[in-house]
DNA sequence: CGGCAAATTTGTTCTAGGTCAAACAAAAGG
DNA sequence: CCTTTTGTTTGACCTAGAACAAATTTGCCG
């Protein structure tokens, strides 16, 4: 078993033997990404890929960064923060199995605009930057489903600016939470459970609020038995009744 | 002259003869979305297409119209704003000549996600919608732009949200107005002129906060004489004050 | 197992900016 | 020209939620 586990200066300096994962066209199959693709196709596209495993609360590439490759998510979680001038963080994504990153060509960026960093162990697969035109150009149908992966993200992110101009923070942190729960719920004996270790910090940069405030209305929804709390978990017991509060039609709790 | 033209209840009923403007390729010349694409392509692009001309205030589309089309803008400006079930309104963007919109395909949905509207005479190309996969496809020069500017409205809209959720009003209105100067800003005399009708309300619609908030702070600007205002009018006479406002470098007049 | 850092909870205070209210000004339309 | 509509300004008040402060809990690592 390969432990040539990392030596860590202080971000993911990690070691040429991790790098060099065999990468399977299987791995791809199944993402949306990739659909309708063969086998074919698929090899190609791997050509000139490498792959990495990466450990908890490693850096994939740092907010400034010039963008040197771009990459996609086969297993394991990121988020994607950017921090302000000031010092004030936010969380820009969520990066799940399946999503594209990094692609700072396709934003006519050179750097990326955030930080990306996995929150479990992750495997991702990536490619030299001047690879993209390329791909896309030689992969009409891949390119199609990049283009409807941005769409999403842009109208995820409009629906996150109309929220945090309209709505007050506890309908935001409602729909923030069941966001979450979408992405990456998993069903469980008593409700759903986020199946990735989320701070109350991690909520609050996602809603635009701050910690003692997401926690404040946790407890009162954990009082009133809405969701179960714990340290980096969080169990929502009545995903319904939550939506109730993330669309305003009931009064919330606090 | 074909005449079947809707006669749509209060809004925008045109007339038919507005609709067949003849397209010269001339037209879309210049702009990014068409960089480096030759006559023949242009041409061929153009087939199916049909242009109109729009007067003030007239509505393209409607949040929620399932989307027969998408759009360029030649000339004009329009304002595509969303309304929140409880009747809260936010623009989602401005609308500037050369840009793409309507393009509900792009973002896997088959109606529109918000209104929009001109806010000057305009002139717009459009298509039918089933048209979209063929012309990415047949133009891989068109799909990359198409790219690049929906990344680029991925960009502003990641800077919104954390502007939003990280800046106070002053410093969110200062952005919002430089972002206006910048995408539609003239050059006059005593500084530089948004050259389209914009409302105090429009800006509070755009920066997340309330028409008497933009006022109270527009008026302490023009008793600072970093800008002059006016109905509708809005004219920025030290952008380079604005800014330092909109970075947080010096203390706000509020 | 004990010590430590990270995460969470909870109380108290304080203010930015929203809400309510009203007067005012400039277009638009007849 | 007068009336109406639409936009703007300003004041007075009030509250959601941020900031400050501290105690408490939890998991981790030596």
């Amino acid at each position: 078993m390969r432990k040539k586990w990392v030596i860590r200066s202080q971000f993911n300096c990690q070691i040429g033997a991790r790098k060099l994962i065999p990468i399977d066209r299987k791995l791809l199959k199944g993402f949306a990404l990739f659909a309708s693709m063969d086998e074919k196709e698929l090899d190609n596209i791997l050509v000139g890929a490498s792959s990495r495993l990466l450990g908890r609360n490693e850096v994939v590439f740092k907010q400034g960064d010039s963008a040197k490759s771009f990459y996609i998510l086969l297993h394991g979680r990121l988020k994607v923060s950017q921090v302000t001038v000031d010092g004030q963080q936010i969380i820009v994504r969520i990066i799940n199995p399946g999503d594209l990153f990094g692609i700072a060509k396709a934003l006519k960026r050179d750097s990326y605009p955030g930080t990306a960093k996995t929150v479990t162990e992750s495997l991702i697969v990536s490619w030299p930057t001047i690879l993209w035109d390329q791909l896309m150009e030689q992969h009409p149908v891949l390119a199609a489903n990049a283009m409807h992966a941005l769409g999403s993200r842009l109208q995820e992110a409009h629906t996150r600016i109309r929220e945090m101009a309209t709505e007050e923070v506890e309908r935001r942190v409602a729909h923030t939470v069941l966001r979450l729960v979408r992405q990456s719920g998993k069903r469980v004996e008593h409700g759903v459970r986020i199946d990735f270790p989320v701070t109350r910090k991690d909520i609050a940069e996602m809603a635009g609020t701050t910690l003692h405030t997401v926690s404040r209305i946790l407890s009162a929804w954990e009082s009133a038995e809405l969701v179960r709390g714990g340290r980096k978990k969080l169990l929502v017991r009545q995903p319904h009744q939550l939506l109730l509060i993330a669309d305003g039609v009931v009064e919330g709790h606090l």
